[in-house]
DNA sequence: GCTCCGGCAATTGTTGACAATCCTGTGGGT
DNA sequence: ACCCACAGGATTGTCAACAATTGCCGGAGC
């Protein structure tokens, strides 16, 4: 049998540039690469089977979303985020999220009003049993859809590429006890006063949720030194 | 004679990625590319005496600081900015120029104190003499400066990549005749409540001043359609 | 033992060439 | 007149090879 055409793939890149960054992204926030941890551009072409141009244009890339750090000559690592930027980057989140929320309170739907009381029962089961991967889950879900109700680009760009550089603190915050029952009626508040149509009160709530947030990751460092 | 090493320079790139990218965002800012106009990697390599890998790179960055719009086979060009993503953005900047308002006002120091009441000063006066490039000049001082009192890192670097996406809107706002007018009390506000050390007040304030911004971009686009 | 220096391996920076793609203008058919 | 197909040029996408830099290791000198 001459040789066949089996896969032909001469060498060739099989993800191309958008892929690769979308994966490496992926991995990064999966923690399949540990902060400060080097990404070597030649290993990175083999994990992630292609050229070393694509390599280069995602890592310059994910570098312009803060999640790897690059320095001249000397290669690309993963960002490591201290508890002190981890606050500042949660302060800015919170008022942004204190703008979606506002902006979601002007614009809910029947629709959407039903969704958020879906997840607010949800989340309360989820305490009750102590199921707190679920209620993780939830929450993620809470914030994505009032992001969506609010329909804001701009700031929804934003707290998403601000988020993706605390996901290793946010993963530590879920596992401290007690968070969840003291999340839940804040969450509460939130969905209510979005539900009421009430700006002002969605945006205080929301800001009063994720000013706790900031309290428990201070706290989480103060444990932690 | 024998060919002189007359400044031998074998096409070889006088210019670093770094410094390519930093000249083309400023022409880009300065105006000199219109927003629409297409950025032809070859051009670019003459005009900024590069070779076109630092084009790219270049070209990529500023794509991902929202300067310019890259499609996959048909190059870059200048983002367009309309008018409601221009009020978008600036509704962002209001919240997070906020934010550091209130933290400018808890980390004042005396001899900021008193720059500040400068930049007053000067501002007042410059309105009252109608220069109004003066007061635009003093009016970026005077935000860098609370940015540089307040130390936010974070929230500094957004503030500037907001700001590099409205330069032209920006520039329209200026030539509005009495906006100096309209937008000193607001200054002066947000001096003061920083001044007096009052993190509530000043955030309120630079909301308030920042409102008013949107109001008045808004303003401009009924005009002009 | 310690420091300094030189060479070596690993890694990144850069280039020029080539391939793929898109846009434009032209001509034939209806 | 309109539409379609199709060169041909312009532009971008990708690569593999080469150059430059860094960091490490070992050995000489003190």
């Amino acid at each position: 049998m001459p040789p066949e055409h089996t896969e032909r793939r001469p060498a060739r890149a099989a993800n191309t540039a958008a892929q690769v960054r979308d994966t490496l992204r992926e991995a990064i926030l999966r923690g399949e690469y540990l902060p400060g941890e080097r990404l070597v551009e030649a290993q990175l072409c083999a994990r992630l089977d292609t050229s070393r141009f694509n390599v280069r244009a995602a890592l310059q890339d994910l570098s312009g979303e803060g999640l790897i750090e690059m320095q001249r000559n000397r290669g690309a690592q993963v960002r490591k985020v201290s508890t002190a930027e981890a606050v500042e980057i949660t302060e800015v989140r919170m008022v942004v999220e204190g703008l979606i929320a506002a902006r979601a309170a002007e614009r809910v739907g029947p629709d959407q009003a039903t969704e958020l009381d879906e997840i607010a029962v949800l989340m309360r089961r989820a305490v009750d049993a102590g199921e707190h991967r679920r209620y993780s889950d939830l929450n993620q879900r809470l914030h994505a859809l009032v992001r969506q109700i609010a329909g804001h680009g701009t700031a929804d760009r934003i707290v998403e590429t601000l988020r993706g550089q605390i996901v290793r603190h946010q993963y530590m915050l879920s596992l401290v006890p007690g968070r969840p029952e003291r999340s839940l009626p804040q969450h509460e508040r939130i969905i209510a006063a979005i539900r009421d149509r009430d700006p002002k009160a969605a945006e205080d709530a929301m800001r009063e949720h994720i000013a706790s947030v900031i309290e428990a990751l201070r706290a989480i460092d103060y444990l932690g030194t």
